[in-house]
DNA sequence: TCAAAACAATTTGCAAGCAAATTAATTGTC
DNA sequence: GACAATTAATTTGCTTGCAAATTGTTTTGA
């Protein structure tokens, strides 16, 4: 009994492709939450980055958060809007773009703190698959991004 | 000592946020791969499906693959334009979409082959490890998407 | 000193991605 | 038979997401 040539293009076997849906899933979840800080997934991880840092330029921030430069500018400027934060350029060099968080971004923050429990209450996995799964998806993005 | 209250929003304690970045990464070592074919990354998965069913229609194709039927449209007139798939109207009921797969894309089926091999060689990490990261993605996945 | 190179951010042009509204076909149901 | 409800796909309007080109600033080095 051969086994089928085409094993490694079926769908069933493919690893990325939970993943990918997984991370889709995850945001789908996460938005009825956010919306009740007027923020989308990607705007609420910039937030996250800016509760712990206060302020920061773009460069930084795109290679922190591995979101490209070109994503960040228009974001940045949404949730400026929003009156989270502030973007000025650095005087000391005019091509740096200086990102400060605001008194409203930073009120922000506890009414965010709810967020994680509830998301925690939606997954029924023990503590233990839990972290175990951050370890491997860690390891495994570590080797995609480190490699270039 | 008391544990900082605000431990629970720090971005080092996401458990989403990796498997979000491990999406996109995975997405852009796909890439150059797959231009080879003239797909992107949702059409190869599309593709996928078809090398394994030959015809379905939107509805189904949607709720196989989680991905939105108004995102598929769009995406399945692009594949067409390239001769991979063909689309019409079911003749016993019109509202349905058949999308057949053409000589064209059966034949891509075997250039598509190399693909998971060149993939897997990019990842360091030994099968055991990916056997698991995949059973933990697919819990995650499927209590995600159940409890709708 | 001043042109070339490097650098940081932005813009452009494209492809997903989804919620909500819309269109068109079919199926009840009275 | 007709009209309300349901269904399948599409359209609309918005947000990422990134590669490549562009803009403006600073640094380098001949």
């Amino acid at each position: 009994m051969a086994k089928d040539k085409y094993e490694s293009i079926k769908l069933k076997n493919q690893v990325c492709f939970p993943i990918y849906l997984c991370s889709k899933e995850i945001i789908k979840k996460y938005n009825p939450l956010l919306s009740e800080l007027d923020l989308t997934y990607t705007q609420y991880v910039v937030m996250m980055f800016f509760w712990e840092r206060e302020s920061s330029n773009l460069k930084e921030l795109a290679q922190t958060l591995m979101i490209d430069p070109s994503t960040l500018t228009p974001l940045l400027k949404k949730i400026e809007k929003k009156g989270y934060i502030k973007r000025e350029r650095a005087k000391d060099d005019e091509r740096n773009l200086v990102i400060t968080l605001t008194e409203e971004g930073e009120a922000l923050k506890d009414k965010a703190l709810v967020i994680p429990d509830k998301m925690r209450k939606c997954v029924d996995m023990s503590d233990d698959e839990i972290h175990q799964l951050l370890a491997l998806t860690k390891k495994l993005l570590f080797i995609l991004a480190d490699e270039k």
